[in-house]
DNA sequence: GTCGAGCCTGTAAACGATTACAAGAACGAT
DNA sequence: ATCGTTCTTGTAATCGTTTACAGGCTCGAC
C-alpha cells in the first residue's frame, strides 16, 4: 500500500483536492471543511510530498551550507549560527561538504540549478573565475562567507584578516615577544593569501622582521605538525631558538604546531608563545588553552544567513559586502 | 528569462521532449540525435530539475545523515566514512542536525516522508518508543548508527561499549592503576546507559570498586569540566587524591576533565591517567594526546551506509544488527 | 421576486521531468 | 511488390501538488 496522496485524502474526506490543499495551507474554509479534512489526514497519516509541492511553487524551503572540511572546528561555529537564523525563518538547513578543490565547489554551485535548495551559503577555500562565474549565473541566490573580488558583485561577508593579524602581533609585542614566526596555510587559498598579506603588513607596521614563515599543505592538524617541523629545520641555520612566538593561520595549525613544540621540549608560553586564529571551540579545548584571534565566525554565519534570506526576499537589492571585525581571545598560550 | 526546461531544449533542437530525455539518460539514439540535443543543451545551459525528476521517478538520489551535535568530533569521523560510500554509489549526502531532544529526532524521521531523501542514517542520542515507531513506519529506509532494541526490527550498526570499557579498564590495570573513577554522560541517553553498564561490568570482572562516578549534563567539553569539578567535590570526603585514573565516556568529556585536572595542579598521566572513548580527531589533538577507546566510528559509518544502500536495493531483507568491535588507541594520557 | 455581491467549493491546468504506447521509416526476405 | 521486423521517434499520460477560474449558494437590498 503506497503512501496516501492529497487525492486520497480528498476522497476519504468527500471533498475536492483543492479544498484539501487549501485547508492544509491555512486558506479560508468553513469549520466543517477543516474538520473533515483534518480527520481524513489524521486517519490516513497523510504527509504532503515536498517534491511535488516545490515543483509547483518553485521553492523548496531548504537552504544549503557548503563547507570545505567538516573536520575544521571553525565551521561548527558557523554552522550553528547559520542554522539558528535559517530555522527561525522557517527553512531547513542542509549542509554538504565540497572538499578543498575549486572544481568541486564549482560543481556544487552549478548543481544548485537542479533545484536542491532556495539558496546557498558557501565558504570557499579557493576562488577562481570559474567559481565566480558560476555564482553569478547561479539560479538561486548565493552568499559567500569569505572573500571574493568586489567586481564580482556577489553578496559577501568576510573576516578582516589583516586587522586580526594586527591584534595578534600587537598582543605579542605587548608581552615582549618580538621574534615572531608565522605558520600559514596554503597561500593559493583565499584565507591563506589574506593572512600572508595581513601578517606582512602587521609586522611591518610594528617595525618587525619575521623570523621565519612556513606554508602548511592545508589547514589541518597534521599539516600544522609538519609545518612546525619544517619551521625548526629552517631555524637550525640560525641561532638556537631564534624565535619566541608563533602565529598560526588557524586553530588547527596552531594546535598541530604546539604538539611539535612539545615534542621538542619547548613549553608554551614560556619558551614560545602561540596564537591561533578562528577562536573555535578547539581553542579552549586545547592545552594550554589557545590565545586566538576571533574572526567572528559566528557573526559571519549569522550575517551570511541574513543576507541570503534578504536576497531571497528581494533579488534586486544591490550586492552587499559585509566585513566583520576581529577581536582577540587571550588565553594561556601567550604570557 | 527563466531557466530552460526540457521543452525548450526540444524546441531548439527540433526534436521531441521524449528524445531529449532519452539522450540525457543515455538511452539508445542515433548519432545525429545525440548531437543535436547536446548542442541545444550546451547552447541553452540546460540543467535538469531534480525536483521534477524525482517526483516522476520516485527517487531523489540523496541520502541524509542526521547527527545530534556537529560539535562532537566523533561525528566528523562518521560523516567522512558515510560520505565516502554513498558518493561512490552515486548519491549526494546531506547532513542535518537534530539536537539532543528525542522529539526533534522523531520530527526528522517523520519528515522524511515528505520525500527529502531516499534514505536516512540516524545516530540518536535518546531513543523512545515514539522514535522506534517512527523509524518502523518511515517511508524510506532508515538505519540506526547506535543501539535500539532487537525487537524493533530495524537495521542497526552499533559499538560494543562494554568490550570497550573492558579494554580501558584492563589497560589501566596493566599500568598499575586500580583506583579508577568514571565520568559518564547523561545516563538517559543510549550511549550513556551502555557505558554505565559496561563500566560496572568491566570493573566487577576485574574485582575493582569504582572510586567515584559522576554524570555530566551532556557529552560536551564544558560538561566534562563541570563533571571533573563535581568529581573532586565528591572525593574530598575521602583520602586526598583517592584516584589514579579516570575513564570518560567520550573524548570531549575526557578533554574537559583533563583541563579540570590541570587547573588543580594534577599532571596527566603521572598523577592521574585519563582514557577517553571514540578515538576522534580530538584525541590526537589534545595534550597530552589522549588514550582512547576506538569504538569504530569510521567503520560504523561505513557499515551503516552500506546497510542503507543494500536496503534501498532490496527492502525485503531481514533487518541486520551489526556490531563493530573496539580497539584501544594508546597515547600519552596513560603511563 | 429579482438581482448583485460575496463566499465556498470544485474542475482542470499547470510545474518539469519520465516513459508506455503507437506510429513511421528503413530494410531484408519472400 | 508486399509483408514483417526492427529501430527510431513522437504523442500523451503521469508523478503529487498548487491555484486560476468558474459555478453555485446564501444573503441582503431593492
Amino acid at each position: 500500500m503506497s503512501r496516501p496522496t492529497i487525492a486520497g485524502v480528498a476522497r476519504t474526506a468527500g471533498v475536492s483536492v483543492a479544498s484539501v490543499s487549501r485547508v492544509l495551507n491555512g486558506l479560508p474554509a468553513t469549520e466543517e471543511m477543516v474538520e473533515r479534512v483534518q480527520r481524513a489526514v489524521e486517519q490516513l497519516g497523510y504527509v504532503p510530498d515536498s517534491r511535488a509541492r516545490s515543483l509547483k511553487v518553485g521553492r523548496t524551503f531548504q537552504l544549503t551550507l557548503a563547507v570545505a572540511d567538516v573536520g575544521n572546528p571553525v565551521y561548527v561555529t558557523m554552522m550553528r549560527a547559520v542554522e539558528e537564523v535559517v530555522s527561525a525563518a522557517g527553512y531547513r538547513l542542509v549542509v554538504t561538504t565540497t572538499g578543498p578543490d575549486v572544481v568541486d565547489e564549482v560543481a556544487l554551485v552549478r548543481g544548485m540549478a537542479r533545484g536542491y535548495a532556495d539558496g546557498l551559503v558557501i565558504s570557499p577555500l579557493r576562488v577562481d573565475d570559474d567559481l565566480i562565474k558560476s555564482i553569478q549565473e547561479c539560479e538561486v541566490p548565493v552568499v559567500v562567507a569569505g572573500n571574493v573580488p568586489a567586481r564580482a558583485g556577489v553578496d559577501t561577508v568576510r573576516a578582516n584578516s589583516p586587522k586580526g593579524m594586527l591584534l595578534a602581533v600587537e598582543h605579542l609585542l605587548a608581552k615582549g615577544r618580538r621574534r615572531i614566526a608565522f605558520v600559514n596555510g596554503p597561500v593559493d587559498t583565499v584565507p591563506g593569501a589574506a593572512r600572508a598579506k595581513g601578517f606582512a603588513e602587521a609586522m611591518k607596521a610594528n617595525g618587525l622582521q619575521p623570523v621565519a614563515e612556513v606554508e602548511a599543505v592545508d589547514f589541518t592538524f597534521p599539516a600544522g605538525r609538519e609545518a612546525g617541523d619544517e619551521l625548526f629545520s629552517k631555524l637550525d641555520n640560525r641561532a638556537p631558538l631564534g624565535l619566541d612566538a608563533v602565529i598560526a593561520a588557524n586553530d588547527l595549525l596552531a594546535v598541530g604546531l604546539m604538539h611539535e613544540l612539545a615534542a621538542r621540549g619547548l613549553v608554551v608560553p614560556d619558551d614560545v608563545a602561540v596564537v591561533g586564529m578562528d577562536d573555535s571551540e578547539l581553542a579552549e579545548q586545547s592545552f594550554p588553552p589557545l590565545t586566538s584571534v576571533n574572526l567572528g565566525s559566528a557573526e559571519r554565519g549569522r550575517r551570511a544567513a541574513e543576507l541570503l534570506l534578504a536576497r531571497i526576499e528581494d533579488d534586486t537589492r544591490a550586492p552587499r559586502r559585509i566585513v566583520v571585525q576581529p577581536t582577540l581571545s587571550v588565553r594561556k598560550s601567550t604570557p
